[in-house]
DNA sequence: TCTGGGGTCCTAGGACCC
DNA sequence: TCTGGGGTCCTAGGACCC
């Protein structure tokens, strides 16, 4: 058995969705800019660019708290869809370096280099690891030149290593921790720099007096056990700079610049309204709404779901979820009643509603020549062209329509013909 | 810190079967 | 009829990641 090398590297693009938006408008080049939404809006900081970190905004906080700390930064609202194409991109100039690739977000990946030294060697390169390094730095330049994106790659012995590496080696910067230095890198970083290690954890570990890696590492199993259940081992090897390097074993990422080519295990869709909401006619024409395009986006796939589960937010936050599981399906026709049943034993008190969201689960693939529906399948074969074609809002179930939106096509229809 | 939306995985209790 | 244990499935909730 060879002694491990520092060959698992993590590609991650710094503050990817603010540099997607320079890169469309190029006057946002150096200035505060906050993606996620309007201040206003009910909705959280999805990316931030270094201008606003000194003052505070850091991504997952509200944008309401984020226009308190910047009130003169720049906020768009996230374009989930303009961001696929570029993060394609980058994977396909990663895939031209290395062989072994895993995507692990829209913003992330893996690649394993163990192996491919002799092949990068040139004359006067020093270790195997000064070869790789050089390697790493010519991939984020290709990636600043071919997209116009800043990247930064952190590598190590593990994927755990290789990606806290890469939040070191932030901004711009390739990181790469050799063999057997693992701990010392780690050991006095804060709980949280490590995955899997959340507010929760952190918060528990603290009460306990643990604040850096290093102590966890050395906390005894048994004690970490209580906090991480199955995850301790996982977490107490990651701390002290062991963890897995095996990119294939894990499930295959979901790959979001292509949302429905992936294989996942569910689909859901949920939706915060703009107003708390009491209104039931509101409440069922959402819930009908989530109910079409979770469905829509299953047959896009050609799988059905054994399990359908709605998920519910009252005002105050408290949140429950009703599942049931019954014959495959992935007619809207078939999920609705269920859906409305569901909410009828779910909505057990009277506070008003901040959230609706509806999940597939168990989901097995169909042979579309199969009739999956019976009677409706020539409908949903009709709905699912027409959406192909002019998207999902083209055909509605009358349930799932707002009047007003109609009053709102028709006011913006007169103004465009007058 | 008044908190989005898409996912993954774990836990724990109860039903049911052998 | 009572008792026990193990396995599997279902349901509900929660932590975590980007």
């Amino acid at each position: 058995m060879n002694a491990p090398h520092a060959r698992i590297c993590c590609l991650d693009l710094d503050t990817f969705f603010v540099s997607v938006e320079r890169l469309l408008d190029p006057s946002l080049e150096g200035k505060p800019v906050i993606v996620g939404g309007r201040p206003g809006s009910r909705g959280v900081v999805t990316a931030c660019s270094y201008e606003v970190r000194p003052f505070g905004v850091r991504s997952g906080m509200s944008l309401t708290k984020a226009a308190e700390l910047t009130p003169w930064a720049v906020f768009l609202p996230t374009r989930h869809d303009t961001y696929g194409p570029y993060s394609k991109r980058v994977r396909e100039i990663a895939a031209t370096y290395c062989p072994v690739i895993q995507v692990a977000s829209i913003d992330e990946l893996y690649m394993d280099f163990t192996g491919c030294e002799n092949m990068y060697r040139s004359p006067g390169d020093g270790s195997d690891d000064h070869v790789i390094l050089r390697v790493l730095r010519e991939i984020t330049r290709s990636v600043r030149q071919q997209t116009g994106l800043p990247s930064s790659i952190g590598a190590g012995t593990s994927k755990k290593m290789a990606k806290v590496a890469s939040g070191l080696a932030k901004p711009a910067g390739v990181l790469l921790v050799p063999a057997g230095l693992e701990a010392r890198v780690l050991s006095g970083l804060p709980v949280r720099k490590l995955p899997g290690i959340g507010p929760v954890a952190a918060g528990k570990l603290h009460a306990l007096g643990i604040e850096t890696l290093g102590q966890v590492a050395r906390t005894p199993l048994s004690a970490l056990r209580r906090i991480f259940g199955a995850w301790a081992e996982p977490v107490q090897d990651g701390a002290g700079g062991r963890g897995s390097a095996d990119l294939s074993r894990d499930r295959p990422a979901f790959q979001e610049h292509d949302p429905e080519g992936g294989i996942v295990g569910s689909i859901s869709n949920e939706r915060t309204f703009r107003e708390d909401v009491r209104d039931p006619s509101t409440i069922d024409r959402m819930l009908c709404g989530l109910c079409e395009r979770v469905c829509w986006r299953a047959r896009k796939r050609g799988v059905r779901a054994r399990t359908v589960t709605l998920k519910l937010r009252y005002a105050d936050f408290h949140s429950i979820s009703r599942s049931r599981t019954m014959t495959p399906t992935c007619s809207e026709l078939e999920l609705y009643p269920v859906l409305k049943d569901l909410y009828v034993a779910g909505r057990t008190r009277r506070v008003p509603i901040r959230l609706l969201g509806v999940q597939l689960s168990n989901l097995g693939f169909f042979d579309g020549q199969l009739c999956l529906f019976g009677d409706s399948q020539p409908l949903h074969e009709g709905v699912d062209a027409i959406r192909a074609r002019y998207g999902f809002d083209a055909v509605r179930l009358a349930t799932a329509r707002d009047p007003r939106e109609e009053r709102e096509d028709g006011a913006s229809r007169g103004r465009a013909s007058g």
